[in-house]
DNA sequence: ATTACTTGACTGTACGGTCAGACACTTAAA
DNA sequence: TTTAAGTGTCTGACCGTACAGTCAAGTAAT
């Protein structure tokens, strides 16, 4: 018994090998480039093992997609529970997506690969919803938080947490297919905009300005 | 002479022909799941004549990214001259890319399986960073007549213009994985987004029966 | 001896790319 | 006008390779 969930601990471990394995070859050459065998080489396994341990190549796959968003969601509600106030939770979780250049590069390596799939194939596309699904429940709460405090001003909370996501997905899209972008900036950028909205202040004019009202 | 440029001609009506074919199979089975026969089935020829008029595969796909490129810019173009005042354009630009369910779909499909290849390969980089600095330069002039004409309260034109892509492309991708999106919530979503942003206005308050979803 | 795990050789299939030749059309010599 | 040679276009059978998935045989643990 005590033996039986040993054995299922092991079954775990491996598996998990295998994901993260997975996940980074993803990152690295991308869904359709990377082969049972070089998953299998990467964990220090024979080719064998990865269908012994799932059904498919496409199973093992949809499970490291599984791990990545629950890694992602792990990471973003621990950024923004460290912290109280609703502007930094803001900057917290943004801060959770634009970590650093080389983390958001390969998250969005391979996400990238991930949506391209949800586009066709039905499992990978109810993964992405539910990603996207678990990100904005997070994004509301620190919504309502702000509006409770009176720090964000009263907005229709489905827009605005739709627009958190977008910039965040769009900047980074932008990042990476910015030759000359600076990583910094994006993120800079992308506070200075969400927070803009969210609190209703204009956004501090680049050069000094007239507001138009 | 007048023969050979007949023949000219005659090339050119051949490689559009294998283009569209190209693009409306990426559209509809993604990159890697399409085959050299599938795109000489649709356009009518035999699979040697792919690649009796491109090289390989690569440069087809390659070609046809570029035009989508170039029929997007066309048609985003088109959309902003066909009025004159700048919120109208910004609606227009708008309009241009969120077009119609069916369309947009199609756009996406293809383009999220460009986006795919363009992380890992060079060329397809290169063309993804050239329809975005085509799509930019068009937002920007929009932009700078809104700020003259004192429709648009000055701000940061990079800043502005970067914002109004990542929503868009941000919030395409949201409606695509939304189950129960309805597009016209997250184009009229877009449109007062943005435009709240340019003008400076606060979002005017969701109009009771207008709540998202 | 039984069971759980592991392996890599093997199989079938699919596809990009090649190529020898067919076909249509033009040119020019007979 | 006929015929032959040349030229550009087009074809699909064929080749090599690569890969997902299978499986018989092995190993280790109980």
């Amino acid at each position: 018994m005590a033996a039986k969930q040993f054995v299922q601990e092991l079954e775990d471990q491996r598996k998990e090998q295998l994901i993260r394995a997975t996940y980074e070859e993803v990152a690295e050459k991308g869904y359709s480039a990377v082969t049972l065998q070089d998953i299998a080489t990467r964990a220090g396994v024979s080719k064998g093992s990865t269908l012994y341990y799932f059904p498919s190549k496409e199973d093992l796959f949809l499970a490291a997609l599984e791990w990545m968003i629950e890694q992602m969601h792990e990471q973003l509600q621990r950024a923004v529970d460290s912290v109280r106030d609703p502007v930094a939770q803001v900057r917290a979780a943004i801060g959770s997506i634009f970590g650093s250049a080389p983390s958001s590069r390969q998250f969005f390596l391979a996400y990238s690969d991930f949506v391209s799939l949800g586009t066709r194939n039905k499992r990978f596309y109810d993964l992405n919803t539910r990603f996207y699904l678990g990100c904005t429940c997070i994004d509301q709460e620190i919504i309502l938080r702000g509006m409770k405090t009176g720090q964000f001003r009263v907005i229709d909370i489905d827009e605005a947490s739709s627009m958190i996501r977008a910039l965040i997905d769009g900047l980074m899209l932008q990042w990476f297919f910015s030759p000359d972008a600076s990583f910094e900036t994006y993120r800079v950028r992308c506070e200075r905009v969400i927070l803009a909205y969210l609190t209703g202040e204009a956004t501090a004019p680049a050069r000094g300005a007239q507001t138009a009202r």
